[in-house]
RNA sequence: GCUCCCGUGGUGUAGUCCGGCCCAUCAUCUCGGCCUUUCGAGCCGAAUACCCGGGUUCAAAUCCCGGCGGGAGCACCA
């Protein structure tokens, strides 16, 4: 066999190639229990990618097949995470607009003796499942158990189980159920349906159906893989490529709806963008770039170990982007007044950015009499008398309350101090629920809604008289 | 308990399939220096990794065996 070639250092890294014989069609499967976030990014991120690669579709299939576990406005926050992210769906899917679909196919497999339908207790047909025993509704005949589902769909209580190896030593893949009754109305379907199928079913199916040709999922999913093959094999399929990447562990987040759904109900959180959350809407609200995304998860990969989400990597990624093209502002927290004097009018022309010089200048007219605020902290080490320096002005001597000019020259060694001549009060949240007061520039209206980089301070978005914060 | 997956610096990653080009890549973080109208950025430098033990081989991160460690599943959730 020919040696590959190692591949050349300079070219950029790219993912694995996929199998393929025919144009790639992909999947994006979430259960519309609420809004995308951060979690949900790795499968958006590297299903994406191969689409854009093999230059194929994604297709966004809402799997909304528990009555009990929707958010009815899900539907249209998950599409418009993923229009926020830059990722378009080819095609979207709802699951519980394909019911009838997922009955006929049972109904084909109950039929050639592939399922059966128990209307035991559930503990009980647990119980024997552990012992590798077949329940007695296992082995009827399918004309009973094709009877026996359609009185599940009128009236009767009962589930329906799709055979598999009873044998199995992993006790996971021994029959499972592909169909419940669930009496709670569905927020779209309402009362339509009452026999609801499981995940595992509709999802081969889907897959199948919508001519899903590879699925990318998490390393969680290894054995409902095995389980879905069971339908592939029932229906006569040829299975899709099956690909699983590694479990990502994300340290100090907290990603569960259910959870957030709470704090916000009760009032803890302000909604689905609190900037303390990490659902994806919130962290656009606190200035992320959407192409921070994918730039991380794919130089994360698709090997199976699990990994560890690092924010200190995703924000430096994130800085890589947004920084040249950040503008600088003076953030001055626990402000002190003091008044300026000096002889003549003169004029701050301070560069948007250091080193980008396209931004152009902020210019500002100080007068004497002005009044001048400086940071709290920072003058503590300061005695009176000193002479410093104000940023982008010049050099002054602190006398009381008062700042006295001195001269322009660029001093070696003498502190120098961000400052704000403007009362506009920013308040500046951060994402561990700190609330920073302080003032910052008055020029920052035409700035509302971007993101800023509040000097020494870091990177932040602006919204009205509000600064989230991004990271250093 | 049963079953499956995975172990490369602090973190993420390349290399593992097909042994040699690997005294191991790149990024981030940390630490020092330079530069700078404080920060950041930039430039220069430093430090840190193949889970352990055996085996095969001229040669092992890579192949084999055994241990250890981590994760997941065993739902009438998705």
């Amino acid at each position: 066999m020919p040696k590959k070639k190692k591949p050349v250092k300079s070219e950029p890294k790219e993912l694995p190639p996929l199998n393929k014989s025919k144009n790639v069609v992909l999947r994006f499967a979430p259960g519309p229990s609420g809004p995308l976030h951060l979690g949900h990014t790795r499968a958006l991120a590297l299903n994406n990618y191969y689409k854009k690669r093999y230059n194929g579709k994604l297709i966004l299939r809402l799997e909304d097949t528990n009555p009990n576990a929707i958010d009815s406005d899900a539907y249209e926050m998950i599409q418009d995470d993923l229009k926020w992210l830059g990722i378009e769906a080819d095609k979207v899917i709802i699951q519980s607009e394909r019911i009838d679909t997922y009955y006929e196919d049972i109904r084909k497999i109950i039929s050639e003796g592939g399922a059966y339908v128990t209307k035991s207790d559930a503990e009980e047909w647990r119980v024997l499942k552990r012992q590798k025993k077949a329940h007695p509704d296992r082995d009827r005949n399918p004309e009973i158990q094709i009877k026996e589902f359609e009185s599940l769909l009128k009236d009767e209580n009962g589930i329906v189980v799709i055979k598999t190896n009873l044998e199995d030593p992993n006790p996971a893949l021994r029959d499972f159920v592909a169909f419940r009754i669930v009496d709670s109305p569905h927020p779209l379907q309402k009362s339509k349906y009452r026999l609801w199928p499981l995940y595992n079913f509709a999802v081969a199916i889907d897959d199948y159906r919508l001519g899903i040709t590879h699925v990318l999922r998490g390393k969680d999913h290894l054995n409902n893989t095995e389980k879905q093959k069971w339908i592939y094999k029932y229906m006569g399929w040829d299975e899709p490529e099956f690909i699983h990447y590694g479990l990502v562990s994300i340290p100090k987040t907290n990603l569960k709806t259910s959870k957030i759904r709470q704090s916000i109900s009760e009032g803890e959180y302000s909604g689905w963008d609190d900037c303390r959350i990490a659902t994806i809407r919130a962290l656009a609200r606190r200035g992320y770039s959407s192409e921070t995304f994918s730039k991380y998860w794919e130089a994360s990969g698709v090997k199976e170990v699990d990994i560890k989400f690092s924010w200190q990597n995703f924000d430096a990624m994130n800085k890589d982007l947004i920084d040249a093209k950040s503008k600088r502002l003076f953030f001055v927290s626990e402000p002190k007044e003091f008044t300026f004097k000096t002889g003549e009018t003169i004029t701050k022309e301070a560069p948007w950015h250091p080193d980008n010089k396209d931004l152009g200048n902020r210019v500002e007219i100080i007068k004497s009499g002005s009044k001048i605020y400086l940071p709290g902290a920072d003058l503590g080490k300061i005695q009176d008398y000193s002479e410093i320096r104000l940023k982008n002005l010049c050099n002054v001597k602190i006398n009381g309350n008062t700042l006295e000019f001195t001269d322009f020259e660029h001093k070696k060694g003498i502190p120098i101090f961000q400052w704000c001549s403007a009362s506009k009060n920013i308040k500046l949240y951060y994402p561990d629920g700190v609330v920073n007061s302080g003032l910052v520039e008055d020029n920052i209206d035409d700035l509302d809604n971007t993101v800023v980089q509040f000097e020494r301070t870091g990177f932040v978005r602006l919204e009205g008289d509000k600064a989230f914060f991004l990271h250093r």
